[in-house]
DNA sequence: TTGTAGGCGTTATCAA
DNA sequence: TTGATAACGCCTACAA
C-alpha cells in the first residue's frame, strides 16, 4: 500500500468531525497537492522551493493547522535540541538561577533543558545519565556527585558520543569541558579580608570531601592563613555537606571555640550555624565574624547583613551551554576549562563597620554594597 | 533491500574498532539469532519470550551494550513520558522547590521534566506553548502568565489532546485542571493575626492584576479587614508584581504613611521593602510590623525573623504531577480543583512579641518556629 | 525545482 | 511462542 494512502480507511464516512489526529506532513503535501519534500523544504525554509508551491504549501498548514512533530524530526536528524542538567538539587538556593541561565541560552539557540536532580547520590546520577542517553540528549551539563563515574558509564558516554561539560566539580577519570568558579582565590579573600580587619583565630566550614571545589576552598583558607602570618587550628576547620543542617552541627561544635570569624563556603551551611549561634547565644558580628559564598539579592535586607563571596551564577550557566554549543557546532579540540572570578561584597558579618571607620581597601575585587 | 542487512556496507574491514553507531534493536535480533518482537518483547518484558530465548537475547544485549532508544519508542508509542512545565521564573524563590517535588513525582512515574520560563511574557509562554506540544510532551504544568489564551491557542491545546494543569493561577476561558493555595485564606489568616495582636491600619502590598491568586489575597485583605472591624484605607494598597523592586517601591510609598503593619503578598516583594525601610530609617517590627507570604528555611536565621503564610510548595508540584497523571491514566471527568492550606507561622516580624507575652493561641493552623 | 523512496529505531498487527 | 512487516512522521540522497 502507498505510504499517502494510508489515511484513507480511517476517514469518519459521514460522522460529526471528531477531535481528528493531528496532520502529518502528508496531510499537508496532498492538501497542497505538492510531494513532502517541498513541504519539507517549505517548513525549513531551505529556499530551494518556488514561491507558488511555497504559498500553496502555506496555505495548507495554515488550514491543517499543521505543527511539525519534532519527535519524528529528531529521529531523523539525530539531534533531539534538548540538552539534559543533572544539579544534585534544584531547591538549593545556589543552582536555580544557573539553571535559568542554562535554559536562556539554550532556548536562544533553540534548545531545551531537561532538568535532573541527584541529590548528591551516585545511584541517581547514574540513573539519570542512562536515561539522558537513552533520550539521545545532544549534550549534558554535569554538577558531579562527590566520586569518579566508573569505567562503564565512562564508555556509555564516549560511545554516545555526547558532550558533557562539568559544573563546579571535577569527575576524576573523565576528561570533559568544565565550568567554574576560582574558589581557591575566593576563600583567600574571603580569609585576607578578615585578617586585614585584624581578626586573627578564623574558623572554617567546608563542604564534602570529594567535591573539587570544597578542596579548593579549603586550600584558599589554609593558604590564606599562612600567608597571613595565622596559625592553622584543626580543630576550627569542620567538614559539612553543604546542607543546612551541616551549618549548624558545625556551628555547635565551632562557635564554642570562640573563634574570631568564621568562614563558611555556601548559604545553606551559613543559614544553619546562624540558627546554632542564636541558640548558643552568641551574636554576629558582636560576638563572631562571618563571611559566607554565594550571594543572594535578599542578603541585604537582613540582619545581620552577610559579607560574601558572591559566585557569577547565571554566567556559569551560560557558559555551559556556550561550550556545549561549541562542541556541538564541530568545536574538536581538547577539554576546555572556564574559570569566572568569584567576589568579594563587604558588608556587616564580617565585622569590619565594628573594627574600622576607614572606607574598605582600594582593591579592584573588593565591592560594598 | 532488506532491513537486517542495511549494515552490512559499513563494516570497517580490518580497521582499528572505532566507535561505532550504536546498537540498534536489529543489531540485538541478529546477534542473538531472534526477531525483533523477540528483543522487543524481553526489553518490555512482556513475558510472552521463553526463557531460552530470552537469555540469548540478553547476552546479546550486554554483549552490544544495546540502549534503547526512547526517541523512536516515543514516536511509535505516541507517548513521550515527558511533562513539559512553564514556570515565570525558576529563580524566583518560590518555585524551585515545586519544580523540584514535580520532578521527584515524575521521576517516580517514568516522565521527566522539560522546564521553561515565561517571565510572565504571554510571548515567550506562547513560544513555549507551541514548543511543548511540538514536542508532543504528555501534560503540561502552567504557571499562567496574566492574561487569558488565545482562540488559538485553546483550540492547538485541545486538539493535541494534552491535559493541562493550572499552577497557582487560573486562566479564564480555559477549563483545565488547578492545583492551587487557598491564597484568600492565607490572607484572611494573616490580617486576622494582625488585627489581634493589636494592630489598627494594615497596608497591603499585592500581586500583580490579572493573577488570580493575587486578586485572592486582596479578596482575603479587604474581607478580613471588614470582619475585623477595621477600616479600609484605599492608600494603603500597593499592587506590585512579585518582584524585588515593586516591593521596594511599596515600601517607599507605603512605609511614610505609618501603618501599624503591612501584608506583603510575596517574599520578593518583602525583600523589597525591608530594603526601603532601611533606607527610611523604619524598623521592623519596633516600628511598623509585617507579614509575609511564602516561608523559606533561612527565614528563621536573620532579623527580623519574619512571620509568614506558608505555602506547601512541595506539596503543590506534587499534585501537579499527579492529577497530570490521573488525567494520563485515564481519568476523564470535569476539572479538578486541588486547594491546599496554607499556615501561619508566627515569629518575630509581625510584633507579636513586642506586643504580648500571652502564647499565641491555640488555633490548630498557628504554628510558632 | 520537484518528486520518489529509503532510512531513523521502535512498537504493534497479523500470520504462521 | 515467534516472525515478518507495516506503521509512527520526518529528513534526504538520488532521480527526474
Amino acid at each position: 500500500m502507498s505510504r499517502t494512502g494510508r489515511t484513507k480507511g480511517k476517514s469518519n464516512g459521514g460522522r460529526r468531525p471528531q477531535a481528528t489526529k493531528a496532520a502529518s506532513i502528508y496531510d499537508v503535501a496532498r492538501e497542497a497537492r505538492v510531494s513532502v519534500f517541498t513541504v519539507s523544504g517549505v517548513i525549513n525554509n531551505k529556499g530551494r522551493v518556488s514561491a507558488t508551491l511555497a504559498r500553496r504549501v502555506e496555505a495548507a498548514v495554515r488550514k491543517l493547522n499543521y505543527r511539525p512533530n519534532l519527535l519524528a524530526r529528531s529521529l531523523a536528524k539525530r539531534q533531539t535540541y534538548t540538552l539534559g542538567m543533572i544539579v544534585t538539587d534544584i531547591a538549593n538556593p545556589f543552582f536555580p538561577q544557573i539553571v535559568r541561565a542554562a535554559e536562556d541560552t539554550a532556548q536562544t539557540a533553540g534548545y531545551t533543558i531537561l532538568l535532573c536532580n541527584s541529590d548528591d547520590k551516585q545511584e541517581k546520577e547514574a540513573r539519570y545519565l542512562e536515561l539522558l542517553l537513552s533520550r539521545r540528549v545532544d549534550g549534558i551539563i554535569l554538577n558531579k556527585t562527590p566520586g569518579k563515574l566508573s569505567p562503564a558509564q565512562r564508555r556509555m558516554i564516549a560511545d554516545a558520543k555526547v558532550p558533557v561539560v562539568l559544573l563546579m566539580r571535577t569527575c576524576p577519570g573523565l576528561t570533559a569541558d568544565l565550568v567554574q568558579t576560582d574558589d581557591r582565590q575566593g576563600a583567600l579573600d574571603a580569609v585576607s579580608h578578615l585578617a586585614r580587619i585584624g581578626h586573627k583565630s578564623i574558623a572554617f566550614v567546608g563542604g564534602p570531601g570529594g567535591v573539587s571545589n570544597a578542596q579548593a576552598r579549603r586550600d584558599g583558607y589554609l593558604f590564606a592563613l599562612e600567608s597571613n602570618g595565622l596559625e592553622h587550628k584543626p580543630e576550627l576547620l569542620y567538614e559539612g555537606d553543604y546542607r543546612i543542617d551541616s551549618g549548624y552541627r558545625a556551628g555547635l561544635a565551632l562557635l564554642p571555640r570562640l573563634p574570631d570569624a568564621v568562614l563558611v563556603t555556601n548559604y545553606l551551611m551559613m543559614v544553619g550555624l546562624m540558627k546554632a549561634a542564636d541558640e548558643i547565644g552568641m551574636r554576629c558580628p558582636e560576638d563572631f565574624a562571618a563571611v559566607s559564598f554565594d550571594d543572594y539579592p535578599w542578603l541585604g535586607s537582613f540582619r545581620p547583613r552577610l559579607t560574601t563571596i558572591e559566585l557569577p551564577k547565571y554566567e556559569l550557566g551560560r557558559n555551559c551551554v556556550r561550550v556545549l554549543l561549541d562542541r556541538l557546532g564541530g568545536k574538536n579540540g581538547r577539554a576546555t576549562m572556564v574559570t569566572l572570578a568569584p567576589q568579594l561584597r563587604v558588608r556587616e558579618s564580617c565585622g569590619f563597620m565594628l573594627r574600622t571607620r576607614e572606607r574598605p581597601p582600594a582593591i579592584s575585587q573588593v565591592l560594598v554594597s
